[in-house]
DNA sequence: AATATCACAAGACTGAGTCTCATTCTTGGT
DNA sequence: ACCAAGAATGAGACTCAGTCTTGTGATATT
């Protein structure tokens, strides 16, 4: 890695655009950054409240949804609504990160998934239609191999 | 039109599905089904209540809640997820009523769009994931021509 | 170190959605 | 028509995710 082009992780970027953005630190949201950067997939916030109750640093609810929202406002997590009553936040990884959910309607598993094809099929959508697309996230519904018996 | 092959109107359609399905009829559900079939584009629940209990006859929110879940077990309505907060609903038509939606995150404006390079992208998706996919829907976020602002 | 400002915790509050249960309506059988 | 069984409904209590308020503590700048 070379001095400015090395791989950033989401933590030190994170904490940079903050900085840039004019926050100071502090320790219920350094908390909740180090729990998302230490999850694959997707939380809601009540369970990353209780997370964090459990954990070391305990953050109360009103800084878990306002840390959130902050870091989705600098795209730094991004909401992933599977229609399961609460919404959930994942970081935002820039390179190729890019992934749509599966959800199981039976047992309520989030997977993750990507296709090429189907970003194609978006990006060309986005320029027929009468709306500047700024995000997509498409989740599909079924039934995973477990929960095949509707 | 021929006697059997006519074209049945979403109310007839779900009146003789729900009979079907040993439900008995009633004067909240029938004011339900009216007003989703009067509408063309998705609403809340409370949407729902409240333009009832304006209109000619009042329905209680736990009535509305009912008849929604079980228009949506029998397929007769589809839930669409708009991020917004609250979960719409709409009639699910037969033929070719597949439509998708975009949501201006600025006004909250829900507009519906189709795309049939999108419909063939995800049906081939479909074959490749661990997941039975039974629906979709595509919610595309941005804004519209009048919000183009941020 | 003083100060101005942001970050935070605790908990009251809001409101969408659920649950319960008593009452009313439908319908099939008589 | 009448009646009984069971479905449909209404009213309101209840749950709980998410918001808002306020007082306190942390942080950076001078």
């Amino acid at each position: 890695m070379s001095t400015h082009g090395h791989t950033e992780t989401w933590i030190e970027r994170a904490e940079a655009v903050l900085s840039a953005a004019g926050h100071k630190r502090g320790g219920a949201r350094r908390a909740v950054i180090e729990l998302l950067d230490s999850q694959s997939c997707a939380l809601t916030a009540v369970e990353i409240e209780d997370a964090l109750r459990t954990g070391e640093r305990g953050v109360s609810r009103a800084s878990v949804y306002r840390v959130l929202d902050e870091l989705e406002a600098l795209r730094l997590v991004q909401r992933v609504e599977t229609g399961q009553a609460m919404v959930r936040y994942e970081r935002v990884c820039e390179q190729g990160g890019h992934h749509h959910h599966l959800v199981c309607d039976s047992c309520g598993l989030v997977m993750p998934f990507s296709d090429e094809a189907l970003e194609r099929a978006i990006d060309k959508l986005s320029e027929r239609v009468p709306l500047r697309v700024s995000e997509h996230e498409i989740v599909l519904h079924g039934s995973c191999h477990d929960c095949r018996d509707d």
